[in-house]
DNA sequence: ATATTTGCAAAGGCTTTGCAACCCC
DNA sequence: GGGGTTGCAAAGCCTTTGCAAATAT
């Protein structure tokens, strides 16, 4: 068993979440793909062996709750992804053409500014999420 | 007629689009409310005695396209607002707690920040939202 | 006059829910 | 053993679509 998983157990049973079959199937359509996000109906089918359709909805909101997925914005969808307590804090940029999703590397500058920004407004920021459009190298090359 | 209303009437012609009723009654639910952002179903009520449900659905699709109005992404929801041909662009901050959006003044520096991002990543940036959430000053104190 | 747009009603897709059966600790 | 979870089927939303009637220019 890897770490990620080792983490994964044992952030289940911190938030008293049994091992279920449906958890597990869930869990592990997060971590296959390197760790791109992934979208609900991805995460359906992908379990389709082990969980029902509804199961599935269940258990990802409760895995959210729990804070060990997160749900991610791409235009006027969602995607799922393993929280940052997995990987660490990142944000995407998703080509507008062939649908290519990069994540970016750590930009400390950037989340500074946006916490900044936050106070500026009077507000005490809990989260944020930035969704950049845009062309990738090779459609803009065309 | 105010400004707004001529500009807006002027971006319809520019598309080729008629000025009915509907798109009468979309324009004027999206201008109220200073210019916080308005869902669909607010849109949908605030209309209902000059156009049908499924025509407000049309006549978004259709401003959207003309980019008299643009989708924004709030949490799992989104909202509609008259475009940053009507208002400079903008960011929303909204509270967890009670809904209140905060409209960011404009933050030159962030713009840069995340236009440089894309572009390092190797992308050609064409939009990006950014989604804040947090507490408002009032919710913190409590 | 005619191409566009609408209203209505019906269907589609995604998500949620009630409940009995099931499984994990 | 008992509470948390699941599967199934049904219902709920929100949104889209086909088509004939109405409207805009």
């Amino acid at each position: 068993m890897d770490n990620l998983t080792e983490f994964y157990i044992s952030e289940l049973k911190k938030h008293r979440l049994s091992n279920t079959k449906p958890r597990r199937a869930v869990f592990s359509a997060l971590s296959t793909n390197g760790h791109l996000p992934v979208t609900m109906q991805e995460i359906i089918s992908l379990t389709s062996q082990h969980a029902d359709r509804s199961s599935v909805y269940r258990v990802v909101h409760s895995l959210e709750k729990a804070e060990i997925i997160k749900r991610i914005h791409i235009g006027w969808k969602y995607k799922l992804e393993l929280s940052d307590k997995f990987f660490k804090h990142h944000h995407h940029i998703t080509c507008i053409n062939c649908g290519y999703v990069h994540v970016t590397h750590d930009d400390d500058k950037l989340e500074r500014e946006i916490k900044a920004l936050a106070t500026k407004c009077g507000f005490t920021m809990t989260n944020h999420q930035i969704d950049i459009k845009g062309l990738c190298k090779t459609c803009a090359n065309r």
